[in-house]
DNA sequence: GGGTTACACTTACGGTGTAAGTATTATTGA
DNA sequence: TCAATAATACTTACACCGTAAGTGTAACCC
């Protein structure tokens, strides 16, 4: 008689329970305390057995990061390519946070996983639509990605949350002798006296490249005729 | 009678000399071929000596850090902030470039070394000789740090040279299907045409990041009296 | 029901960072 | 001058790592 295939004592292993699995735990613990053996030891299993589903261990973070990829928010095709942009970077920028083990793998390897692809594909398309040329959309990911990365791996580097930082600028105030970094040191008393936060915000500098490349957007179509008209149509955002 | 210390058969372990083998290990092998037991070889000592001088493997590529950081030039004190900005950041990215391994440790770790701190304060002090508030400084060093540690780690990431990167494209294409990623194959195509090198400048992102950064210096100064005449006397770069 | 395939397990190897203990060398003080 | 002291290099050992190679064993197909 037809019956559902009983279920195992434990499931049988998978690429993508493996994933997951190695994204949680290295969600909980931080990268370090990924380990083949540990990996195995969540799912039950032993170490060797995930060389079934994965070639080895950096290939294994490969799939990792292509799992987060997948679940930053693409940009839509149409509209506003400012307000595109910037949803796309805030969603990456959100994703990459949830994830703090992700940035440093992003940076270690090249990745060219399914979501990975589809993400740049969908970035350059919505540039592409906004009357950017293949090299200047290109470029523009490429500035927005270079703040993505280096502005979240320095954040993740300080790890504060709002409120503590005047405590901490007052333990790291001896290090700094006035004699020798002057400014580092009025700095440092801004945020403790509480006229600086010392918290740096990630619209900052994405507004800054995004406004630079309206600019360039609005030369570069000026200069050829061709698609001066699409220009027109796409309205400068505020 | 008074003679120089006669050379021993090897000259003593110092934390300096240990240092700067481990940065010419990194430098020649990769990052991945800095191990203590390797480097204590190349010193002709056990791994164990390399202890007394360094705390740990962590605290020593700490130090490392601190090497490289201290062959970035410095910003100088007056004259036009923009310049000096770009001065010290190409000083920057050439640096990283030159040491590969580095990217990485800048943003896996905090380092407060004592070149780190001379270069912020250095930097911190220009932008303030311009103008800027101490918040806006501070802004603006981590968004032009961002783009620099961002965008040296996507570099790094395709050590391609000029002049290969349409050869690279080509064996690339098979794996983008026009049907799922048309955007990312017609950026492809127009490498492998010539049409476009493929290749980013660090200085696109910096100078859209200055620009922006001037903007904002120039409108802060006129909202705060106090700062005016300052910024008159500091003309706008081109 | 025999053959095949898939896949988990076992064992083992060479590597890692470093704690703990020992030996040697250089410097100092009487 | 010689013994005490300090500095520091060496030795051994441990726990952990990634993974190559080989060994069951259970499920499926013809």
């Amino acid at each position: 008689m037809p019956v559902a295939p009983e279920p195992s004592a434990r499931d049988p292993l998978t690429r993508e329970r493996v994933l997951r699995a190695a994204v949680r735990l290295a969600d909980e613990g931080g990268i370090e305390a990924l380990s083949m053996r540990k990996l195995a030891q969540v799912l039950g299993v032993e170490a060797m057995s995930l060389y079934n589903h994965v070639a080895n261990k950096e290939a294994m973070q490969d799939g990792m990061v292509d799992l987060v990829v997948a679940e930053i928010a693409l940009p839509g095709a149409g509209g506003n390519w400012k307000a595109q942009m910037r949803q796309r970077a805030n969603s990456a920028y959100q994703v990459l946070l949830s994830h703090p083990w992700a940035p440093l793998l992003f940076v270690s390897r090249i990745n060219v996983g399914p979501a990975m692809l589809r993400s740049i594909d969908a970035v350059h398309g919505c540039l592409r639509a906004a009357g950017f040329s293949h090299a200047m959309a290109d470029h523009a990911r490429n500035v927005i990605d270079s703040h993505l990365y280096g502005f979240t791996l320095q954040e993740l580097l300080f790890p504060l949350v709002r409120g503590t930082y005047a405590d901490a600028a007052k333990q790291f105030l001896p290090m700094l002798p006035g004699d020798r970094y002057p400014h580092m040191r009025a700095l440092t008393e801004q945020v403790i006296d509480g006229h600086y936060d010392g918290l740096h915000a990630f619209a900052f500098g994405l507004d800054l490249l995004l406004d630079g490349l309206e600019r360039q957007r609005v030369k570069d179509a000026a200069a050829d005729p061709r698609i001066s008209r699409k220009v027109l149509r796409n309205p400068k955002s505020k």
